[in-house]
DNA sequence: GACTCGCATTAACCCGGGTTTATTGGACAT
DNA sequence: ATGTCCAATAAACCCGGGTTAATGCGAGTC
């Protein structure tokens, strides 16, 4: 089932219906602020956001991109109903599906088939928080960045520096040390292949 | 429902009890090794064990800990069929109960309430794996530290400095001069106050 | 053209953590 | 008592990344 099929089933849904919202939010805008409750499922048509913690000196720290055709929401929010830890932010202009996520679980229970999506759908943010966790604890900020352009690299393009050394957890002033060593790294290995 | 009654109600359902493997690991005996692919959901009833990746230059880097009445496993070995990334060590001598996912996963469509714990156990994960995420993002090693021993008070005593150590992304060594700093910091604040 | 605004880069300095090697001290065996 | 093993600490040195401040350098705007 692809993105745009899940969303039309759950649209025509009459239960979930009426609980679901369509809005469109500005670049620059936040759908969740930090420390905001929202139990919303929200299902990112079009546009591109990132989830990010602001740290108690000001600094902020991306968690996770998102592009057209993912789904995002806060856990902690979800499951527990507490304040978000960080927030949600458009890096483009974003047009949304809201679906509460108490709602959307109940319609799942009933339907395995959803269900499964949703199953499936946690397996693959489980894989992806393992393989952050892995480059983190194992990788260098320089081959960090390495894996980051190749995994992201449908991405990069709408991307500041500045956003990318604060997902993989360095300063922009880092991130650009490592670009020189690599751009230097290169040419020195074409000049040595000559 | 509690962690004996879930392995309790497993090995008394009849699909499920021919292919649920009952064993013993001596202390420093590996569960899973690195490279290798175990497809099962592992109990673990008694001990204390590690997941952990080795690098190519031979770290080790600890993923998590885990003690009795906890549930181990890579999922994309369980999800994805490929080898595991990591290893599962004993760190004293462990009882685990072992059972294939595919069979386990069947069970719970059957079963909403089996389904429904471990769609919370899977929560419980992302929420774990929120809070790693983010202490390494926005943690210095020394408040990672800090974390560490709240968060794992109940098995501090068990683990020795170089695992906390490479659990929280540091050499033994820079634990050792975190561990000196909070020291001094603390009989200075005992001097501070008299 | 001259102005600003934002992004990326550079340089200079500092500090936390890695690396290597050496030392201490407890647990255990002989 | 002596030797061995291992965990923990210590000292010396190096390097990557943080911090601050300055310098390009386009894209608009007036």
């Amino acid at each position: 089932m692809n993105f745009s099929d899940l969303i039309g089933r759950l649209q025509s849904d009459a239960y979930l219906a009426p609980h679901i919202c369509n809005t469109n939010h500005a670049k620059g805008s936040q759908i969740i602020k930090q420390g905001e409750v929202c139990q919303d499922v929200i299902f990112l048509r079009r546009g591109l956001a990132q989830m990010s913690y602001v740290t108690f000196e000001g600094k902020e720290w991306i968690k996770s991109f998102f592009a057209e055709n993912s789904v995002m929401g806060s856990r902690r929010c979800q499951i527990m109903g507490e304040p978000s830890h960080f927030a949600i932010t458009c890096l483009e202009d974003c047009e949304v599906t809201a679906i509460p996520y108490d709602k959307l679980r109940s319609v799942c229970s009933k339907d395995p088939d959803l269900m499964a999506v949703f199953f499936d759908f946690n397996e693959q943010v489980s894989l992806r928080k393992e393989k952050r966790e892995y480059e983190f604890l194992c990788l260098s900020a320089q081959d960090r960045y390495r894996g980051f352009l190749e995994d992201y690299a449908h991405i990069v393009p709408r991307l500041t520096q500045a956003q990318i050394a604060s997902f993989i957890g360095i300063t922009p002033i880092a991130l650009s040390r490592i670009r020189k060593r690599i751009n230097q790294a290169e040419s020195l290995g074409v000049a040595g292949a000559q």
